[in-house]
DNA sequence: AATACGGGGGG
DNA sequence: CCCCCAGTATT
């Protein structure tokens, strides 16, 4: 274990990222980081981290954007549900946590859009605790490496993972050793391992299946995107993203593009952003956030 | 345990 | 075209 421990901090100190949340010790860019990090590769979170970090420099800055606002910064960067639940996260720190990121693991996972992942990266990049940060990488790294898995979301169980990421976690260098692993897993030991860069190869478990031309099979099969709700919710938010202010259903329907066959579809999908607090509609109006703005016509007041 | 959830980078 | 991504919440 001490060796292997060694010779990837030893890579890492070479091969070094410097991402301004890494070092900052601040739990609020750390969270914010780590939200926009779920599901995204790194080149496209570092944009989206300025944007935000730029719109809402403080907890207390995002807690009290319009969630309009949020969503705009958020921009392309995918998942906007994440932008809703930073924002609530940023709400509730103000409201029940004296303005303050907890330092406390339950009550970090307690908040919208904080799970495991995100709240050990809150914790050692802003707090310096020792927390296993462990990542998509990490499962893959750590399957290999110790338990010998080709692919190890399909083999060695989670908890056996975790278990292994606590045991070589040691006291004091979280802050190090999580991106060092994770950075090691996106660099070196991807999906389709480069084993002949490999400074732990002749550690590896399962370095005699590769060597043997073993391929690691896909993951997590992923169904069709175009023509999917998802596409859809996306293209949708985007136009009322871009907009000036409010639109009409059929305004908006026509900006994005949806024949008369799928307009019953899309609009029950706008219904669908309404209720994720991305969007609102009322008496025939829509636009970007969780409430109607000014220029949409009211109900006659009583 | 299985699905839903964006959008784009890279082979 | 296919795989994958510093995951999380819901069913």
């Amino acid at each position: 274990m001490g060796r292997i421990r060694s010779r990837l901090l030893e890579w890492y100190d070479a091969h070094l990222q410097d991402f301004p949340w890494r070092t900052a010790r601040d739990p609020y860019a750390a969270l914010v980081a780590a939200v926009a990090a779920q599901q995204t590769q790194m080149s496209r979170v570092l944009p989206t981290y300025e944007r935000w970090m730029t719109a809402f420099p403080t907890l207390r800055a995002a807690a009290e954007a319009d969630r309009a606002a949020v969503l705009r910064a958020w921009g392309r960067a995918g998942y906007p549900r994440r932008a809703v639940a930073l924002h609530e996260t940023a709400r509730r720190c103000v409201a029940q946590h004296d303005g303050r990121l907890p330092a406390d693991l339950d009550a970090l996972l307690a908040l919208p859009g904080v799970g495991p992942f995100t709240a050990a990266i809150v914790l050692c990049f802003g707090y310096g605790i020792d927390a296993p940060a462990v990542d998509t990488n990490i499962v893959r790294v750590i399957g290999r490496v110790v338990f010998g898995d080709l692919q190890p979301a399909a083999e060695t169980p989670r908890g056996a993972i975790d278990a292994a990421a606590a045991r070589l976690l040691r006291p004091g260098t979280a802050a190090r050793w999580n991106p060092a692993l994770m950075d090691y897993g996106a660099r070196v030991c991807t999906p389709r391992p480069k084993c002949g860069e490999c400074v732990v190869a002749s550690l590896c478990a399962a370095r005699p299946r590769f060597a043997a031309g073993a391929v690691a099979e896909p993951v997590r099969a992923q169904g069709r995107f175009d023509g999917s709700d998802r596409q859809w919710r996306g293209r949708l938010l985007r136009v009322l993203r871009e907009a000036d202010g409010p639109l009409r259903l059929g305004a908006l329907l026509k900006a994005a593009d949806v024949p008369a066959e799928e307009k019953p579809r899309v609009r029950a999908l706008l219904g669908t952003l309404c209720a994720d607090g991305l969007a609102w509609s009322d008496g025939g109006w829509c636009g970007l956030g969780s409430e109607a703005q000014a220029p949409a016509p009211r109900r006659p007041a009583r």
